[in-house]
RNA sequence: GGGGCGGUAGCUCAGCUGGUUAGAGCAGCGGACUCAUAAUCCGUCGGUCCCGGGUUCAAGUCCCGGUCGCCCUACCA
């Protein structure tokens, strides 16, 4: 677990057309810290996030904008999705986009692959389909007509008329591995997490897959099916791609090798595009099948699925204008267990933030500095002879060590904050018992009081290092105030405690700083759309 | 219609294969302390474990029924 061995981990990559909201940024957050938690254990990790710009949305509303596709996805990109990563701190590796050249030259490698390899026959696609919502009905969306459409079935929508279109589709023959899927699931247990994600994918699969049309030919903005340039590839499809052609799939099998397979964290909505369809395209074409799948729950607002139609969608930057991206960070990760949905609300962000990070982390780091600085003019003192309680200060530092790995090993986010965080409190309680503002008033004291600091500095400093993942901002701040070696990143997170430095400290600012007037206004104002239901202001397309 | 999940203190949630007085954090209340971001520490209040049956020496924990919420899936006419 920390010999170097490779770690590629991905985010979904996001429809340009959706408007940025703290689902995506919540994907995103917990994939980061997943990832530099592992750059810290010195493993050989690769993040991936990107774009997924092609089909017939995407062309619609560029149309509508008067701009070409590929221009509206530019200006998507750079205005939205590009600053969502910095708006929540995101150390990405790499940014691919399906319009990339790398994507989609390798996109049409794998495909043409596929169609010489005979799993891609042609077929006819024959379905209802409503004009209003662009798209082809099952018939369960079909109501019977009134009035002047009685007799003939109409769309539940629209209620207009829906015309029966055949379209030469090619499909990929999926249906052909369903058994070596349920193999797969079946002999390892841990490819779709959590057990929940799990069980749904299988009763899913055993109730029987059916073929699935690949490509498109009503319209153009996609990439070209290799062998028959009328069609365009279906984007989900092509968007799964992103995962192998963005580590060199192709054309670079040593970078590929290297880091394939891949962990893909995906919210539970589109898990079964990820634990069924996209391992099938991989069986089918020969490339090693993903390490895991793992479907995260949604972030409920008020009760219910945080979503734009409902005016419950929060841009990130609300909650990080007042709180900041590491307060964002963690309270996602601290306070949702990561697999299962998720309660949001501006007074628990607050609360937490108040509680756990201000006066919890933040002021066990200003009062630790701030003593060294008035007991000891800054130098952290050397312990001497360790107390029963000193050395079980030394003892949780290697339990939360452990225990955090372990849990992130598990993808258990939540568990790993909350091993850390009981050196936290017990870093707290210590000084409240050891009372160094007293040893300092006796001389004769003085060994004590070295020895007492020296373990608190300590493990202040292993606090840094495990949570440098969660909150890189606040422990860089911390660890240069500790006076640590090199930067806080480049610590061995699973030898945390073993940190070194150069034997002073520095003052430190607040970490997290008490939010006073700013958390009504937070707390009030942009609860305020979930409950009276005023628009959440939506800064980029219509 | 089938299938799955959930309904535990004011709030957010733990409670594995059934076993002593049902737990945590936050909020509330009381106290201690002063190094610190009026922070920290200690104590304390607080629950018909959705409802009704049943199995058992014993059920939040198993079974049946009901109810509410959510998810997946499928429709007969």
């Amino acid at each position: 677990m920390s010999d170097g061995s490779s770690f590629y981990i991905t985010t979904p990559i996001f429809y340009v057309n959706d408007v940025p909201h703290i689902g995506h940024a919540y994907t995103e957050v917990a994939v980061d810290v997943l990832a530099r938690w592992h750059r810290q254990r010195g493993d050989d990790t690769w993040l991936l996030t990107g774009t997924d710009e092609h089909g017939q949305k995407i062309l619609r509303t560029a149309t509508a904008n008067g701009v070409s596709p590929k221009e509206w996805a530019d200006r998507l990109v750079e205005t939205a999705w590009k600053p969502l990563l910095e708006t929540v701190n995101i150390a990405n590796d790499d940014f691919i986009r399906t319009t990339d050249e790398r994507h989609e030259r390798n996109a049409q490698k794998f495909l043409q692959h596929l169609y010489d390899a005979g799993h891609i026959y042609t077929g006819e696609y024959e379905g209802y389909y409503c004009v209003g919502c662009e798209e082809y009905k099952q018939t369960t969306d079909l109501v019977d007509g009134t009035g002047e459409y009685a007799g003939q079935p109409v769309c539940a929508i629209h209620s207009k008329p829906v015309e029966l279109l055949h379209e030469k589709n090619y499909f990929f023959r999926m249906s052909a591995f369903a058994d070596e899927l349920l193999a797969l699931y079946e002999a390892n247990p841990n490819f779709i997490q959590p057990e929940s994600a799990r069980n749904e994918v299988i009763s899913f699969v055993k109730s029987g897959l059916s073929d699935l049309s690949i490509s498109r030919s009503s319209f153009d903005w996609g990439i070209k099916v290799p062998w028959d340039e009328t069609h365009v590839v279906y984007v989900w499809f092509d968007a799964l791609l992103n995962y192998i052609t963005a580590i060199g799939y192709g054309e670079d099998e040593d970078t590929f090798n290297s880091r394939w397979p891949a962990t893909h964290v995906v919210g539970k909505d589109i898990l079964r595009f990820h634990a069924v369809i996209w391992p099938a395209m991989l069986l089918a074409a020969s490339v090693p099948v993903p390490k895991q799948i793992f479907g995260h729950g949604w972030l409920l607002v008020g009760g219910e699925k945080m979503s734009k139609s409902k005016l419950t969608g929060i841009a990130p930057s609300q909650i990080t204008d007042t709180f900041g991206s590491d307060a964002f960070r963690y309270y996602f990760m601290r306070a949702i267990s990561f697999g299962q949905d998720g309660s949001f609300s501006w007074e628990d962000l607050s609360a937490r933030y108040q509680s756990e990070l201000a006066n919890g982390f933040g002021n066990l780091a200003s009062r630790v500095i701030a003593m060294v600085v008035r007991y000891c003019d800054g130098v952290i003192p050397t312990a001497g002879p360790l107390s029963e309680r000193d050395a079980a200060i030394h003892a949780t530092e290697l339990r939360a060590t452990d225990a955090a790995g372990e849990a992130i090993d598990r993808l258990a986010i939540h568990e790993a904050l909350t091993a850390v965080w009981e050196l936290v409190d017990e870093l707290n309680g210590y000084l409240t018992l050891e009372e160094p503002w007293s040893l300092a008033k006796d001389p004769a004291k003085r060994e004590r009081l070295e020895t007492v600091l020296a373990t608190a500095v300590r493990g202040l400093g292993t606090l840094a290092v495990l949570l440098s993942p969660v909150v890189p901002l606040a422990t860089a701040k911390l660890w240069t105030a500790l006076g640590g070696t090199g930067v806080v990143t480049d610590q061995r997170i699973d030898q945390a405690s073993e940190w070194t430095g150069s034997g002073r400290v520095a003052p430190l600012e607040a970490l997290f700083p008490r939010i006073e007037a700013t958390v009504e206004a937070a707390a009030a104002v942009p609860a305020a759309p979930a409950v009276t239901a005023v628009p959440v202001t939506e800064p980029h397309n219509a």
